[in-house]
DNA sequence: ACTTTGACTTGCA
DNA sequence: ATGCAAGCCAAAG
């Protein structure tokens, strides 16, 4: 694979993400090395490939103050946040009990 | 090769 | 609590 390897990284990562549980951009990140990363995370997602949507949770990926950024890229807005409730995920108002659900990436 | 943007994060006012 | 600016990496125009 000589590919640009951190992408695979994010998607292997993110991939590991039990279910109930969230995690946040930043978090992988730091998992895969990259110090503020964050846009990258955010840019991979928008990014990954139709074989790898089925894989990749990125539903469980949320932002630092687990608002659920990224519902807009979604099927539909409310996919995302129906998607993590039906996981069983914590929510507190609008935005997910990240404090209760996050789940930490093993570094790498 | 350069500029702009993006599903982010942090700090300061 | 709200708003603006900077930092970070990679892809697209």
């Amino acid at each position: 694979m000589s590919t640009s390897d951190t992408y695979e990284r994010i998607y292997d990562l993110v991939r590991q993400i039990p279910r109930g549980s969230v995690t946040t951009y930043g978090h992988i990140a730091a998992a895969i090395g990259l110090r503020s990363g964050a846009r990258l995370v955010g840019w991979a997602m928008n990014a990954i490939p139709l074989h790898l949507r089925h894989e990749v949770p990125a539903h469980r990926v949320v932002n630092r103050n687990g608002e659920l950024t990224g519902k807009m890229h979604f099927e539909t807005p409310f996919a995302m946040r129906e998607r993590l409730e039906s996981e069983g995920v914590p929510f507190d108002g609008d935005r997910v009990a990240i404090d209760d659900c996050l789940w930490i990436p093993p570094l790498v």
